[in-house]
DNA sequence: TCAGCGACGATATAGTGTAACCTGTCGCGG
DNA sequence: CCGCGACAGGTTACACTATATCGTCGCTGA
C-alpha cells in the first residue's frame, strides 16, 4: 500500500564533491542561527564541521581528540554542550544506537528523522518517511500512548556495500 | 490506513499481580533454553527475575547492585555476558536509547519489536506491529537498503500517566 | 584419565556522559 | 563609566557504561 516516498534517502559514492557538503551544511546553520538568534560561534561552527566531514556518524571522543589535536584542548564538557546546542537548533541528531551524531541535512524545516545505518561503510542516511511516522502514530494512538519522540534506527547495508562479495 | 493491530501492547495499572508475570517469564525461559540446548543457570534465571521485577527497564549496574548484595560481589563483566547470554535467546531486549533492558513477553515467536516507553511511570511496552514493520520495510526496500536489525523506540507518556494533570 | 569446553570470577581499563563551579565577554541601562 | 545579567566556554572531578584478558572450576565425551 505504501510506496516509498518521493523524500529519499542517497547513500554516497566514493567520489562525491565532499567540500561541498561541508559548505552547505554551514550556510544552513547560519540560516538557521540568524533566524533563530542563536550564535554560530567558532567553536560551534568548527564542531559541525568535524561532524559533516563525513556521512558517518561522529563520536563526542572523536571530537574531543579532534578539536584537541588543533586548539589547546577541549574537554567533555565543552563538547557536550557544543552538540546539545547544535541538536537543539536542529543541525545535528543523536543516533542512541552508536552513542554518535550525524549532521542534519535540512534542520530548517519540522521533521521526525528515521535513520539508515550501514554496517558496511558506516555511512548513516535520514529518511523522513511519511508512511512510517503514520504507522506509529497510528499504533501509538491506539494504545492510548501520547508519543513525544521517536527514535528509528534501521541497520543494514547501503546499495553500494549490499553488492559487495564478502558480505554474505 | 493502517488500524492499530490487534497485537497490542498493554501498560499495567498499580495493582496487577504481578508474581504471575515473573512465574511465566521463568516458564518461557525454561522452555526456551530446554529448546534450544542452552542451560539457564542460577545466575543467569536470578538476572531474567531481577529484570522481570517491573516492567521498566533496568540498568545493568542496577543489576550489578542488587546481585552485589545477596550474593558476594558480582563484577560488569558477568553481568553483561549474562545478558548477551539472554539477548541471544531472546529472552530481554536492550532499550539503546535508555542502556537498559527489558524482558521480552514472547521469545518463543519471531518477531522484530517496536518499543513504547513512558516518561511518567518509566514502564515499557513492547508491540509488535505489523503495520509499522511494512512501512519501514518498504522504506528500505525502496532505498536499496539491505535491512538486518530495526530499532524503534517511542517515548511518551502512557495513557495513566498521560491522564495525570501535572503532565501539561 | 584427561582434553576440551562452557560458565563464571577477578583485575584492570576503556569509553561515555554530567555535576558543579568558575572565568571572560558583551551589550545594556543607570 | 560602572554594574548588571546573560551566555559561551573552561576546569575539576566524578558517575555511569562496557570490554579485554586471564584464571578457575566442573562437566562431558573420547
Amino acid at each position: 500500500m505504501d510506496t516509498p516516498d518521493a523524500d529519499r534517502p542517497a547513500f554516497h559514492d566514493g567520489g562525491h564533491e565532499h567540500q561541498g557538503c561541508i559548505a552547505d551544511a554551514l550556510g544552513r546553520a547560519e540560516a538557521v542561527c540568524r533566524e533563530r538568534g542563536a550564535r554560530l560561534t567558532p567553536l560551534r561552527r568548527r564542531v559541525l564541521e568535524l561532524i559533516w566531514g563525513s556521512h558517518r556518524a561522529v563520536k563526542a571522543y572523536d571530537l574531543l581528540a579532534a578539536l584537541g589535536d588543533e586548539d589547546g584542548a577541549a574537554k567533555p564538557p565543552t563538547v557536550y554542550r557544543t552538540l546539545e546546542f547544535l541538536m537543539e537548533l536542529g543541525l545535528v541528531h543523536r543516533i542512541d544506537s552508536l552513542n554518535a551524531f550525524v549532521g542534519c541535512p535540512q534542520p530548517d524545516r519540522r521533521h521526525s528523522a528515521q535513520f539508515l545505518i550501514c554496517g558496511g561503510c558506516g555511512e548513516v542516511s535520514e529518511m523522513n518517511a511519511a508512511s512510517i511516522d503514520r504507522a506509529v502514530a497510528d499504533q501509538a494512538a491506539g494504545s492510548g500512548f501520547a508519543l513525544s519522540r521517536q527514535i528509528i534506527e534501521l541497520h543494514g547495508k547501503c546499495p553500494h556495500c549490499a553488492a559487495l562479495p564478502q558480505s554474505a
